[in-house]
DNA sequence: AGCACGCCGACT
DNA sequence: GTCGGCGTGCTC
């Protein structure tokens, strides 16, 4: 009896909810394990990886199965734990497997096919009596191998296909699928001086050549390692050419090399390397620490997830590092998640001064070359595996051999929650089910617990781990409620400050110390408005205002990027009375510049960090006291510690407080609390201005007084009352569609449709707070689900809903999206 | 996601 | 009268 034929179930990066069968070659039989990438053929010709998910020999009874292309690797490059998660992500956040294999993998792994075209060459193009078809001919005779994508761009048309298969037709052409290498081994180009010119003479010699040439000579000087005037060693080290390229013109680099002065070399990226410290202890820690991790430990004993609550300042970091340290001497691995790439640099070098090369980090400004390596490491298909990796959200998708510990830093972070693509997923929630597959322990920490994160603890989930006190014996800076109103009234404001500001600004300046401002919202003014009939600039696609962008005199929409010259006069009405409302960090910074003449001010945002290094650098001159004031957007609220900063200004409370969302009194309190944390250091007590028009408003309150139990206990009280989580748990089904009337509709047909099954569980379908993005009207159908019935259940009826209704062409082609657990 | 099949406006 | 626009529907 024959064996029975072997088939493989594979994850295509689509977002279709089921996975693909494919028969195994039965050369390939015995090698096949889930996990293993494969290259499959797709549709008509396309080629794509895909992850083997499942072996089994069950026919499923299609006609024409495909078979596997073929087997990219020798071992699962996804391990089972990893699978398994991944099954739990696109159960629970409603997505396909698909699209978590997509974010999950860098994509110098997943590589997929084009489409080449070769020319018959026994073939004579006179036969082609179509002149477009001769044309197409020559272009791919004269270049054989042409890929449909260069041949459509020439030929100026989006679809060529039919013209090609036309010609394969007059058996004139035919096609080849490239998979492509993915881009995993990277080099780059290297240059240095000819090893020749190393001796004084020669070198001598050679700048003497060039007495004429002043540029190659800088050029020369710099890539022997002299700067232009110090006249120390040749050092002759190998540096990277677009450095000298971007400096000198590729000119000056291409005569030197011809004139054998400098050779260039391809070189291999190297892992990332950080500088080469000698690795220390960790620091001491404090008894207040000491006992906060001793408690962690013990408590970890009971429980799996456990939530650090320290002040601002307690020393966080350090006590993560010795935990780690333990956990590692276990022969476990780390997990280290932070909110943003731009606490990822300090971060680090505290941690390789500790750990050195067992420290690895993974976000997206590393190149993809760079994210494969590490990958490869994790998986152990290259030697070197990390120990601990610091890293951003994405990170909880590399594979860990034997993950020991998660600890998912700033926990409250909204960053933690991924908008688009799919999975619209939160690292912080899943760490805490990644773990649990691992059996490994989670630590949250921050200064400032989200709601649900605490009710966790209250209700015994989770345990909590406290410390209350600063390290160092730092003072809680001293709050300052200025009344914005009242200082109108008087007409004391001077631009957007109030007289109590301006005036601490003032001291502390004159003290020499530092002033840091925070204003959540970057550009200059937020829109123009006419001051006779009340009309605003509009983007004419999106439902928004166009913000005022001051440096280039336009109005620009932050949603689909429309941009259009400042209007001198209303639109509307003609009158030329056009004034600014709202203001954010451009104008700040600006407007210090108008009362303060003289003093240093920066500006830390979005649009004034472009670079890698331009953060890095800003930061430095600031905590080397080269600039007076700072001002920023939400940026400056995390983990920056400058020591001599001594008043904080918060320049629009009410802005956070007034935001339209359940959860905008408990951010604008984190907001408020991280912010106001940053003021003062060891000897002196900071103080902190917050300017409100509101100074009733219990957030403000509590910020004041310190005082995040009462701000959970009301906020929890109000979640309850208003059926927010943690009481429920919530789904938003998002729909969008070109035509208004058509949303309408379908949003309403689904919605009743929704009632039928969950009752008054729905609610919507309403517009958003922008209505319109880009071509595409929105609307929203939010469904809250009680803690107490099975969310598992609401998903599968959800999710069946919504096929009938598509599958009964009842939405009438609508984008729906599903995003679990919205923020 | 691609790609093909299928029905309505501006062109040889 | 076609070409080709992108609107629906599969793809193992």
């Amino acid at each position: 009896m024959s064996k029975p034929e072997l088939f493989a179930d594979i994850i295509l990066p689509f977002p279709v909810d089921h996975n693909f069968t494919y028969f195994v070659p039965r050369e390939m039989e015995g090698q096949v394990r889930p996990g293993q990438r494969v290259i499959v053929q797709f549709g008509s010709r396309k080629l794509y990886t895909g992850i083997i998910r499942k072996i089994h020999t069950t026919n499923p009874g299609i006609t024409d199965l495909k078979t596997i292309v073929s087997l990219l690797d020798a071992k699962a490059i996804v391990n089972e734990i990893q699978l398994l998660f991944w099954d739990w992500m696109s159960d629970y956040y409603m997505c396909s497997a698909g699209e978590v294999f997509k974010s999950a993998l860098p994509s110098g792994l997943k590589m997929e096919s084009e489409s080449l075209v070769f020319p018959d060459n026994n073939f004579n193009p006179d036969n082609l009596t179509d002149n477009k078809l001769k044309l197409i001919y020559k272009t791919i005779s004269e270049n054989p191998g042409i890929s449909l994508r260069r041949l459509s761009k020439i030929h100026h048309k989006a679809n060529i296909f039919p013209d090609i298969r036309n010609l394969i037709d007059h058996n004139s052409a035919f096609l080849i699928e490239k998979v492509h290498e993915g881009k995993s081994i990277k080099t780059r180009t290297l240059i240095f001086l000819n090893p020749e010119l190393n001796s004084g003479p020669a070198f001598e010699k050679a700048l003497e050549s060039l007495a004429r040439a002043l540029k190659q000579k800088q050029a020369l000087k710099e890539i022997a390692g002299l700067s232009c005037n110090d006249r120390a060693e040749i050092t002759g080290i190998k540096i990277p050419i677009n450095e000298i390229v971007t400096k000198y013109g590729h000119a000056t680099l291409k005569s030197l090399i011809n004139k054998n002065y400098i050779i260039r070399e391809e070189e291999l990226i190297a892992p990332i390397k950080w500088n080469n410290n000698q690795i220390k202890d960790p620091e001491t820690l404090s008894p207040a620490q000491q006992s906060a991790l001793y408690s962690i430990r013990e408590k970890f004993t009971r429980r799996d997830v456990i939530l650090l609550h320290g002040i601002t300042s307690s020393g966080k970091t350090e006590i993560y590092i010795h935990l780690i340290k333990e956990i590692i001497e276990r022969g476990e691995q780390v997990l280290y998640l932070l909110p943003e790439i731009a606490l990822t640099s300090q971060i680090m070098h505290r941690l390789y001064n500790v750990f050195g090369d067992e420290a690895g980090i993974y976000h997206s400004r590393f190149s993809d070359s760079e994210r494969v390596a590490l990958y490869n490491r994790m998986s152990g298909r290259q030697a070197g595996e990390y120990k601990i990796i610091l890293g951003v959200r994405s990170a909880i998708f590399l594979p860990f051999r034997k993950l020991g510990l998660i600890i998912v830093d700033e926990e409250h972070e909204n960053t933690y929650k991924q908008f688009e693509p799919a999975p619209r997923y939160n690292a912080r929630d899943s760490s805490i089910v990644l773990a649990s597959f691992y059996k490994a322990k989670v630590l949250l920490g921050t200064a400032t617990p989200s709601v649900e994160t605490y009710a966790n603890c209250m209700t015994g989930k989770y345990e909590k781990v406290v410390l209350k006190e600063r390290y160092g014996s730092i003072k809680l800076p001293e709050i300052i409620i200025s009344d914005i109103i009242a200082a109108r009234k008087r007409k004391t404001m001077q631009s957007v400050f109030t007289p109590v500001l301006i005036d601490a600004m003032d001291k502390t300046i004159k003290n020499g110390k530092q002033v840091i401002l925070f204003q959540n919202r970057r550009g200059f003014s937020l829109f123009l408005e006419c001051q006779d009939c009340g009309w605003i600039p509009k983007c004419k696609i999106c439902d928004v205002s166009l913000i005022y962008h001051k440096f280039n005199k336009s109005l620009v929409c932050h949603y689909c990027g429309f941009t259009r010259k400042i209007t001198e006069k209303c639109d509307h009405c003609g009158s030329s009375l056009m004034i600014t409302r709202g203001f954010g960090t451009e104008r700040v910074e600006d407007d210090i510049a108008l009362i303060f003449p003289g003093i240093k001010v920066a500006r830390l945002d979005l649009d004034s960090i472009k670079s890698r290094n331009s953060h890095d650098k800003l930061l430095d001159d600031f905590g080397k006291g080269e600039i007076n004031v700072l001002v920023g957007t939400q940026m400056i609220s995390k983990g920056l510690d400058f020591e001599n900063v001594s008043l904080v200004g918060i320049l629009d409370a009410d802005q956070m407080l007034n935001y339209p969302d359940f959860r905008a009194y408990e951010r604008s309190f984190q907001l408020m609390a991280q912010v106001s944390g940053r003021a003062g250091r060891k000897d002196e007590r900071g103080k902190v201005i917050i300017q409100t028009t509101d100074p009733a408003n219990p957030v403000i309150k509590f910020v004041k007084e310190n005082d995040f139990e009462s701000m959970f206990t009301e906020q929890i009280r109000e979640r309850k009352l208003f059926k927010y989580p943690p009481f429920v748990r919530m789904i938003k089904v998002s729909l969008r569609h070109k035509n208004y009337d058509m949303l309408v509709k379908g949003a309403r047909y689904l919605s009743d449709e929704l009632k039928l099954t969950f009752g008054n569980r729905v609610y919507g379908p309403q517009s958003p707070l922008v209505g319109r993005i880009s071509t595409y009207y929105i609307m929203d159908i939010l469904l809250k689900i009680e803690k107490q019935s099975s969310f598992k259940k609401a998903r599968v009826l959800l999710k069946n809903i919504i096929r009938e209704a598509e599958r009964n062409k009842w939405l009438g082609g609508m984008r729906i999206i599903l995003d679990v657990d919205p923020f």
